[in-house]
DNA sequence: AACTTGACGGTCA
DNA sequence: ATGACCGCCAAGT
């Protein structure tokens, strides 16, 4: 069976390292529409429906900011997360961001070989 | 059944 | 350099 869109967002994130994260446009760009960025983090937003923990605390936007923390259940969830995983967020934004990011096109495709 | 919104990103003005 | 708009697909109302 084909994977949807969905599905696919979910294998990426899931196979996000810890203490990575990624942007959305990443993600959309590693399934093939990088301009169904807003496709990923509305999958974000149904990951709590899925059978799997989604880590979805370690997809941000391309600014490396914490857009997603309020929908952690109102509390700063998705920052303890990332800080308990050794990323240090400074005003809701990863500080090196660059350095904590983890691009599914090339690590991902570069597993794959 | 149709319109609007939505955890974004890139390009145009 | 900053601001605004369009594009993408799906779900909610």
């Amino acid at each position: 069976m084909e994977a949807d869109f969905f599905d696919k967002v979910y294998e990426i994130v899931k196979q996000i390292p810890p203490g990575k994260v990624t942007s959305y446009g990443a993600i959309a760009r590693c399934i093939g529409s990088a301009r169904s960025s807003r496709m990923v983090g509305w999958a974000m937003n149904a990951s709590h429906t899925h059978a799997e923990w989604i880590p979805a605390h370690r997809v941000v936007n391309r600014n490396g900011l914490l857009t997603g923390k309020k929908f952690f259940g109102g509390e700063n969830i998705m920052q303890e997360l990332l800080e308990g995983e050794g990323i240090i967020i400074e005003d809701d934004q990863i500080v090196n961001f660059e350095k904590h990011f983890w691009d599914p096109n090339i690590e991902l495709k570069y597993s794959l070989v």
